[in-house]
RNA sequence: GCCGAAGUGGUGGAAUAGGCAGACGCGCUGGACUCAAAAUCCAGUAGGGCUCACACCCUGUGCGGGUUCGACUCCCGCCUUCGGCACCA
């Protein structure tokens, strides 16, 4: 059936062959080297920017749209005279490669480059205008040679640390996982629920750089605010104080909270139940037992549960008292299973009256409640409340500040407590230190030798990259691959020369793209990651493309890299990426288009059948590129008969075409009118991309002027105005070139143009075509449109308004009563108040 | 629960420093071409009323209020959908 219908679509529309047209132009870019990108000349530089792709092999929709958004970007700042950058490259080391070498034998580099030479291809046809001397491949030796680089670069600064720790660990990927890339306790790749596992692993201390990361977002007016509130979010800073409780056998409990104004209410303290103290506090007293067996009972809980803020709070005494630094008081320690050994301290105070959380717990096990804040000109009663009070108001039963508002106490409490020696100001975050390790074969090998004598030692410089080794047995079973290869593991130790062995984990492949365009501004550098020089002609990126998944993960182990490499001097910049468009999901019947759920659409097809004109223009015109796009065949078909329509209306000029220096001394009315839409449209398209990016409305407009032409050659037919049509055809060609390449550079040579058109300046407006002799404008009674009115343009208000109420129709809606008041909105509206 | 975005014809979506709601595309209906169909071209297409017809009138942007000469747009209160976070002390 396919081909049958395949076969009459060709049949039928010889005049625009796509297949012909498209494959001569990628040609012929290709063997130009067309839109390389070079630091030389004057003109202003522009780094245009898509998310690279992991090369699975296909594109998928959202690659197309991804890559079409960003084509047209780079296309249309070229033709507003800038140096662009635009490059491509893949981010190729990951989990696929090497699940497919456990499945059918292939080894994950051949898997790799066969893919990307696939995909290369398919980018390729669709026309995207990469600078592709510029390609990188995280996989590629002379890649992830700096990528180790830059591993013993935040080495070198202690910002690569080993540390044991409960992990993340994903028994389907059989490796651990970072924080970021666990989403609901499942593996954010494969789904399958994550387990905890005390492991010594490699961190990167991103936590140093919390501030800095969260001070950036303050000086990123080109991002998303959402993608701004998301990392603002996951960093989760929040300033407080740390309070040193003691018990009554002397051990010091550091406590942390937001609400110090409260500590006069605290009526008992919550250990985490992993605590170190816990064990140390019931070691042979009568709770002993019921704590270890509740403490028991809760680690066979799974992690979702267990940190759900759905499960019930429960909670239990553990025998032991503290004291309240701050007023004596004695109070009992607890622990519950809501309270984190991971965040702050692992232990928090419990104020009941002004925490809803620490009411409900006070309630459930009959606690007291003790009210410390009382709203202005309210009273509380622990009787009688119902909720926490969590809001402002003036402290009472707080020995010392009682009088105050919480605004005061809040102000004063932390210096207090400084000054006392019973704590201090302390500020926490969230965010975790990044775990980089992974157990797996197809990554960045972590630069380090183990010695018996000298401990971790890291590789020096001049032996990277170390390799990673060819001959690897890929069963899916047991440890790494790597740790089981033995010419790799055994080594020299650098320091001492003694045999030592390698680490054998290779590196988060997150850790890989959190460079990669820094490295397109110098990517064959053998003697460093990058030029500085190189690097300061080209960043920041100017606009970022790509998916919102990325808001958190990529998004900020990129600008905590670059903060990084800013610091140690090697980056020009410390923000990455000035401005950021997240482009929305390829939906198919309102969900996500998945292999699972059988709604894919293949790039390929559509290409084969439509052409790469039509499938970019389509999904550039079907929603705009924030939002998601709902797929539709004859959405797609709509996109090809418009470009059909064009191809024959240009076709049909072919020989009346005037290429420049158009005469309009003398034009009728009609012509005038259609040099208005030329100029007009040139306007409203021009500002439709700048900035804003509204392709799909800047489509509507240029399919708008394609109809106005049609129109007035149907209504002119031989006394067409040459000059006027060549000027609107001129001009629709370059306006349509960034989301049409192919047809719009064929048409451009058929109309004797020899130069490209993407070669052309982005046209500018002729104010006085935008000038007409008349403007009509509405006229509303009583703020109901009851007629339009034309006037010359540019007469005043009391002339309108004069015109307005000798109207016939109007003055039958008038009707003979007061009019009350007369609003003019100039060349547009009369409203008449009656 | 908290944070964020969005609700407009049959449909994807236009129009917001407050000023003609429904641009453009899809679909649908009618017509031209054709032996016929496909493709293409032309016309119509928010709902309702009235009319032989043109004209015209009323109602309409999730719901309920409000501000205003005038509200899809601003304010208050809800509802729904989708994303993110989720015991963070």
């Amino acid at each position: 059936m396919g081909w049958v219908f395949i076969f009459i679509l060709e049949g039928l529309h010889m005049d625009y062959n796509f297949k012909e047209i498209e494959s001569k132009w990628q040609k012929y870019w290709d063997d130009k080297n067309f839109y390389k990108a070079d630091e030389a000349g004057d003109k202003p530089k522009y780094y245009a920017l898509e998310m690279f792709p992991y090369p699975s092999g296909r594109l998928h929709m959202g690659h197309v749209r991804n890559y079409s958004i960003g084509d047209v970007i780079a296309r249309y700042k070229r033709m507003r005279g800038y140096n662009v950058l635009h490059p491509m490259g893949w981010d190729a080391f990951g989990l696929p490669a090497e699940n497919a070498a456990i499945k059918n034998g292939i080894h994950p580099s051949t898997w790799t480059w066969n893919n990307i030479d696939n995909m290369r291809a398919q980018l390729k046809s669709l026309g995207i205008s990469y600078d592709w001397d510029r390609e990188v491949a995280t996989c590629h030796p002379e890649y992830y040679r700096w990528t180790e680089w830059l591993f013993l670069q935040l080495y070198k600064k202690g910002l690569a640390y080993r540390k044991k720790s409960s992990v993340n660990w994903c028994p389907s990927c059989k490796t651990v996982l970072a924080n970021e890339q666990v989403v609901d306790g499942k593996c954010e790749r494969c789904g399958t629920v994550i387990r905890k596992k005390e492991l010594e692993q490699w961190f990167f201390k991103i936590t140093d750089y919390a501030d800095k990361l969260l001070e950036g977002l303050d000086r990123l007016p080109g991002w998303p605010d959402k993608v701004k509130i998301m990392q603002r979010n996951w960093i989760g800073r929040s300033e407080g104080a740390e309070i040193n409780f003691r018990t009554e056998t002397g051990e010091e409990i550091k406590i942390f909270t937001t609400r110090p104004d409260t500590v006069f209410g605290v009526s008992y303290i919550v250990l985490a139940p992993e605590h170190p103290l816990v064990a140390k506090l019931v070691k042979g007293t009568e709770y002993e037992k019921t704590v270890n067996d509740y403490i028991y009972e809760l680690q066979a809980m799974n992690e979702i549960t267990r940190t759900s803020s759905e499960t019930e709070k429960t909670g239990m005494f553990i025998g032991s008292y503290a004291v309240n630094p701050l007023n004596g008081e004695r109070i009992p320690i607890w622990i519950a299973n809501y309270v984190l050994m991971e965040y702050g301290t692992g232990a928090v105070m419990g104020v009941p009256a002004h925490d809803e959380r620490d009411f409900a717990f006070a309630k459930k096990y009959d606690l007291p409640v003790k009210i410390v804040i009382r709203p202005e000109g309210e009273n509380l009663t622990p009787e009688t409340m119902t909720n926490a009070y969590t809001g402002d108001g003036i402290m009472v039963n707080s020995h010392g500040f009682d009088g105050m508002t919480s605004g005061e106490m809040l102000g004063k409490i932390s210096n207090h407590i400084e000054e006392k020696g019973y704590g201090k100001k302390k500020v926490n975050y969230k965010l975790r230190d990044w775990l980089i390790s992974r157990q797996r074969y197809w990554g960045a090998p972590i630069p380090i030798v183990y010695c018996d004598h000298c401990g971790a030692v890291p590789v020096p410089e001049e032996d990277l990259p170390v390799l990673l080794p060819e001959n690897v047995a890929f069963t899916g079973k047991g440890e790494s691959p790597l740790s089981e290869c033995e010419p790799f593991v055994n080594t020299t130790c650098p320091k001492c020369g003694r045999p030592a062995r390698r680490e054998t984990d290779t590196m988060d492949t997150f850790m890989c793209s959190s460079w990669y365009f820094e490295r397109y501004t110098d990517p064959r550098n053998e003697e460093r990651p990058f030029d500085f020089d190189r690097a300061k002609y080209w960043l920041p990126v100017d606009q970022y493309v790509g998916g919102v998944e990325h808001a958190i993960l990529h998004l900020m182990y990129a600008r905590f890299f670059t903060k990084f490499l800013y610091d140690i001097g090697l980056a020009p910049v410390d923000e990455p990426f000035t401005n950021l468009l997240t482009q929305g999901m390829v939906l198919k019947d309102g969900i996500k288009m998945s292999k699972s759920k059988g709604n894919i659409v293949s790039p390929e097809e559509i290409v084969a059948k439509y052409g790469a004109d039509t499938t970019r223009l389509f999904v550039l015109f079907a929603a705009p590129p924030e939002r998601d796009l709902e797929w539709n065949d004859q959405g797609v078909e709509g996109c090809y008969r418009f470009l059909s329509r064009v191809y024959k209306q240009v076709s049909d000029m072919k020989d009346r075409y005037i290429q420049s220096g158009w005469d309009f001394d003398d034009l009728d009315d009609e012509d005038k009118r259609l040099r208005f839409k030329t100029h007009s449209t040139i306007k409203k398209v021009t500002s439709d991309m700048d900035g804003k990016f509204g392709f799909n409305t800047a489509i509507s407009a240029i399919m708008e002027l394609s109809n106005a032409l049609n129109d007035y050659t149907a209504s002119k037919r031989e006394h067409a105005n040459s000059g006027v049509v060549s000027e609107l055809i001129c001009n629709m060609l370059i306006m349509l070139a960034p989301f049409a390449p192919h047809m719009t550079e064929e048409l451009w040579h058929d109309l004797g143009h020899k130069d490209s058109i993407h070669r052309q300046a982005w046209p500018g407006f002729d104010e006085s075509a935008l000038t007409r002799d008349e403007t009509e404008v509405v006229i509303q009674v009583s703020g109901k449109v009851r007629g339009k009115l034309n006037v010359p343009s540019g007469a005043d208000d009391e002339t309108v308004k004069k015109l307005a109420l000798e109207n016939e129709r109007i003055r039958s809606f008038i009707n003979d009563k007061p009019i009350k008041n007369v609003i003019v909105i100039p060349g547009r509206l009369i409203n008449i108040v009656v």
